[in-house]
DNA sequence: ACAAACTCTATAAACTTAGTAGAGTATTGC
DNA sequence: GCAATACTCTACTAAGTTTATAGAGTTTGT
């Protein structure tokens, strides 16, 4: 399951992409409009300036606002930052590698090879899923509606 | 990830497949072969047998064995059982459900539009790892090498 | 100077995971 | 029938993670 923070982060980062316009963007309105508890927030867009998504301004005026394009910000790359691997197996991982001690041998394992396609899948598509992309799916479910 | 509970339950399985025509298998068997601590695979075991996937046999020349075919056996089956739903956001499972307290309109949501995606990718290929598929596919690895 | 607003450190309750201990129950073989 | 075998059940616990909260500190605009 995914974190809440990684929730937060998303539902922040949609927020700050509709809010574009706007210049920089109060933490406590992020948290009243999302619902989000502030001080938690504050913790989660911390995490998101320091890995060059976001940038803030510090007092009256002061907010958050993007520094990367909506197109450039996606789902997989938020998800490793606030929760690590994507894989459900420490051993199909790239970044957090890690051999599992039962194993006899990794590379003739059947359920490694399920597990890697799982997360080749799971990985393209959430690379995919951008704020931008994530906007317009949103705009396209509503006029459904 | 996926629970160490889930993954010694697959490992288990796709011994108790590969040694079949030898009857009941000793618990302490799995888990010396598998390098599983045996007291935590026991109630790994009786949570598949209380599932239908295994029965056992007390006793002398006891042990367990499995009852599905091993094609009739898959590791979203065995995922669901020991970590509960398979997708990353409870407002995108189906035995799970539940709503997103911040959430302010579930149908239009993007962020849940894209994991239920993502969701449903992976149940699909979960669903076709099968035991025999599994072992089916360490064969084939093996080959290769 | 002063208020606004982000930043940093520390702490804690609740929950989950992974595993252990030990007594109990059923079955087989002799 | 009895001893050995092997699964079953209940209870417990240590460690780690998640989801926060509290409060002091720092920077900026006017």
């Amino acid at each position: 399951m995914l974190s809440k923070k990684a929730k937060y982060a998303m539902l922040a980062l949609v927020h700050l992409a509709k809010h574009q316009d706007e210049g920089p963007i109060l933490i406590s309105r992020i948290a009243d409009d999302e619902h989000i508890p502030q001080k938690f927030l504050e913790a989660i867009l911390l995490d998101l300036k320091k890995d060059g998504v976001l940038a803030s301004k510090k007092g009256k005026g002061g907010g958050y606002y993007l520094i990367k394009e909506p197109n450039e910000v996606n789902m997989a790359d938020v998800m490793r930052l606030f929760d690590g691997a994507i894989a459900l197996l420490p051993c199909v991982t790239y970044k957090y590698y890690e051999r599992c001690e039962e194993c006899k041998d990794e590379e003739t394992c059947g359920i490694r090879e399920t597990f890697l396609e799982v997360r080749n899948e799971t990985v393209e598509r959430l690379k995919s899923a951008t704020i931008a992309h994530i906007i317009a799916t949103e705009d396209s479910l509503s006029k459904k509606k």
